[in-house]
DNA sequence: GCCTAAAATTGATCTGGATCAAATCGCCGG
DNA sequence: CCGGCGATTTGATCCAGATCAATTTTAGGC
């Protein structure tokens, strides 16, 4: 593991307190002590598959850096029908200032690693850097907008643009910015076809209908369940309903 | 029209420009300069039903309050599917921080009737005042948990549960806080057969049903098409679902 | 009040995705 | 290599909500 690991907030750098914890650029200003004091009181945890990360001892108790790993947000009917509403991915900050009153729960998706903040420290910061609190800001005003385009998602596509749609959104994580548009994909799912189904708003027998229908028009290949090569991005978005 | 008329950004209060901008409590520090060039730079606007409120010169600029009306976030698909995304109620303070690269129109579901701000003197505001960022940044949480609730509503729920969250969902925008639950709640439905089923991700024919449904089985009484009394929350908050 | 057009309801039918039910696949432990 | 179990795929049927097609209601304009 390396000793530093650099995270973001979205344009503000923060290096992972469990690495070393300290702030750079546009946060320098901040105070040596509470610094060290963030340091001080963060740790490195480790989530297998499925666990909550909220409360008990193991887990988070305020904010964390995802290290790896994928994170998703879940919502329950009380008959047991579950929402998927959000996904959080490497780089992301968990958590939310000011009170969580919402009925979401975090669970790893994947094995995940991150580095946790005491609530009570990272409030601290907060109130004492503009800028810390303007990223904050522009991270829930950009996580407004996903949720917002999913909801067009939920509502009016039909099955197969929805998979393609998720398929495009894994892609685009995994994607390396450098890359040119319109070359094959390669990633592995990191989720079941439960959890996609979850997300979408669809049961696994139609996730499933809907690959293998996009692999049988040669859109993707299924290399195996979890592993998927999309070898014509621009067909897969057309799929998508644009 | 009352010449002060009192709208709310999140905790921060804020007097509405146009008629006598000026702050108050959390934002009594800000600079009298500032808070004058902001009133005079505000202009009341009132709004047709249907009309887009972005860009054009009878429209708004930057930042707005709403002081009466209901206001509609909408995408669309390129072959004119539409969903609706997000309402926005007389309160509220409209309008995002560092551009809006998002793909959302906002309309007036009903007239409207609002105060607007030019975008250069309220980001100077915001800059200026940590309270007011912060009052944003709870705004923005508060909108992104309402986006979730919604997109557990598009997955998850069926045409009636739906419906009926929907009623719940104006009939609580419209009850004082002072009502005590169980009463009967009378109001007026802000949008069109149409609008809610964009709004649910329906057609206008089930929305219908789903409506003479609940009527049928004594839960509401439809007194006219827009005109809703629910008699009975407790049975409504049942049918959506819990 | 009367006429018109848009909005809403109601009815009849169709269909995409859910549901129920078996196979397969893939992986891990022995 | 062999079971065994969970995840996935595939198949057969069903049904909630979409679609198509009339009415009926409502809101203005004269």
């Amino acid at each position: 593991m390396n000793d530093r690991c650099e995270v973001r907030i979205s344009d503000v750098p923060v290096l992972c307190a469990a690495c070393q914890a300290r702030q750079r650029g546009v946060c320098a200003a901040l105070d040596a002590e509470q610094l060290s004091t963030l340091s001080r009181s963060s740790t490195k945890k480790r989530l297998d598959m499925g666990s909550e990360l909220i409360g008990d001892a193991t887990t988070v108790e305020g904010y964390a850096n995802i290290l790896s790993g994928v994170v998703k947000l879940v919502k329950g009917l009380p008959d047991g029908r579950e929402q998927i509403v959000g996904l959080q991915f490497a780089p992301d900050f968990l958590g939310r200032p000011f009170q969580a009153e919402s009925t979401v729960t975090a669970q790893a998706a994947t094995n995940v690693v991150l580095c946790s903040f005491p609530r009570r420290s990272v409030d601290a910061l907060i109130n004492q850097s503009p800028q810390l609190k303007q990223g904050l800001l522009q991270q829930a005003l950009r996580e407004l907008d996903g949720a917002r385009d999913w909801m067009l998602t939920l509502g009016r596509k039909n099955a197969l643009e929805k998979v393609s749609s998720y398929l495009l959104l894994i892609a685009s994580s995994v994607e390396s910015a450098a890359k040119p548009q319109g070359q094959a994909v390669e990633f592995d799912l990191p989720m079941t076809r439960q959890e996609i189904a979850d997300f979408l708003g669809l049961t696994i027998e139609t996730v499933s209908r809907q690959l293998t229908r996009l692999r049988i028009d040669g859109v993707i290949r299924i290399v195996q369940a979890r592993h998927i090569v999309v070898d014509n991005p621009a067909r897969l978005k057309i799929c998508s309903g644009a």
